[in-house]
DNA sequence: ATAGAATTGGGGGTTTACCCTAGTTTATAT
DNA sequence: ATATAAACTAGGGTAAACCCCCAATTCTAT
């Protein structure tokens, strides 16, 4: 198999936080037969995993999204910051939008579903380990929806988007910050009619009603520069 | 190694699409090496892809997304309506935010760049054939940003974000769609005071200044159903 | 069972947003 | 070079939003 050339001398440390212990003795029987993993330790709520990465050089937490104590996000933005090395491969039950994009906000390199098989949890944790990042099937199609949703209304919009002048851009931005006109009219040093005019415009162009409408396109089009 | 079981019996037929010689020259030889993998064709531009796959059963296409004649892009849509059984790993000089999310959105299944070696090739090629993504450390960076982006205002928020109540939604999402109060209280039924009042309870309770705060945080915090 | 939130609605007032018009200045294209 | 359009400026008038007060009924959770 091409994949043998990985270092076989090198032992991969994982730790298991799940509170479910029939869970996690499932994973530590499959683990077992490899000679290049060692279950250092198991944990079953979020404060006791970071305590015991106190004491003990961890690769790869194996770790449970829904923890008691401390949920798995929380875990893995500490984990990310103090013990960077320690890299973290998620488990869930559930492949919802938000945990997954959460959970790999914070850090987590890896996230693969409680109904994965054996081998590929143990090429997750081979990837992993490998400093790349994994993500079972399911996962990455929930990923996929979640770029798509941001990248919808942004690629739709862009093509019939008509320009807007510089003035028009920032009054549009200082909307969009909960300024009323005439907070904009003395930020920028003219008069309050002349930032209305520009609201006009905006509509105008835009194509909105009011200014709920200015915001929302504003959004949608990146329009504004956080 | 863990790897090892996976089939050794089923060949992995491979396509090869750069309109580099050299690097297709390159890749080849690193294919040559593996006995379950085999190199059935190259093609230098686009539309040969779609005329190969006419005559021949691939499973993998390593496609590069900048190709002459018709982009990656488009490639890789066609391929993946047409011949939903062949698998795309996009390979790519750029690790650009565009062109990653653009080609995994029209059905590519991993994006590696250039300068990846030959195992992580090997393992990408596996990963992708048995059905699950792969992508390389940095391009997983890339998707991950792009992700932040969309989530980074939200993240923040979400936790000191109060409960909005179901009528106060409804509200909010007909704001967010332009409406007026009068409308919205016509459309939900209600007198134009009860839609003031959740109004009012809304910028309370969102901690805004006016409706473009309430568009604002809607959308950054997807309190909207699209 | 009871407190707190949600839903509904009103009176009356201030502020802000929006519409229409219009002058001057500044790009832009023929 | 000179129209022509677009941008920037601004006033008057009206509609909508926002504010503070209040109070009834219903839902919800401890």
């Amino acid at each position: 198999m091409p994949l043998t050339e990985a270092k076989l001398t090198k032992m991969i440390n994982i730790l298991v936080a799940d509170d479910h212990a029939m869970f996690v003795d499932g994973i530590e029987s499959i683990l077992r037969g490899e000679k290049d993993i060692h279950v250092m330790g198991r944990c079953f709520d979020g404060p006791s995993v970071i305590t015991f990465l106190e004491n003990n050089e961890v690769d790869i937490i194996l770790l449970d999204v829904n923890l008691p104590g401390m949920n798995g996000i929380e875990v893995s933005k500490i984990v990310n910051e103090k013990y960077s090395k320690t890299k973290i491969l998620a488990i869930s039950m559930f492949n919802e939008e938000s945990y997954v994009t959460e959970i790999l906000n914070n850090g987590a390199k890896g996230y693969i579903l409680k109904n994965t098989g054996r081998e590929e949890l143990l090429k997750a944790i081979n990837v992993v380990n490998e400093g790349q990042s994994y993500f079972s099937k399911d996962v990455t199609q929930t990923i996929m929806k979640g770029l798509m949703n941001k990248r919808k209304a942004s690629n739709k919009m862009d093509y019939n988007l008509p320009k807007i002048s510089r003035r028009e851009r920032e009054v549009l931005q200082l909307i969009v910050k909960e300024f009323t006109t005439q907070e904009i009219a003395n930020q920028l040093f003219i008069s309050l009619k002349t930032v209305e005019s520009h609201r006009s415009s905006l509509l105008a162009k835009l194509n909105a009603r009011n200014s709920a409408g200015l915001v929302r396109i504003a959004m949608e089009n990146n329009l504004i520069d956080k």
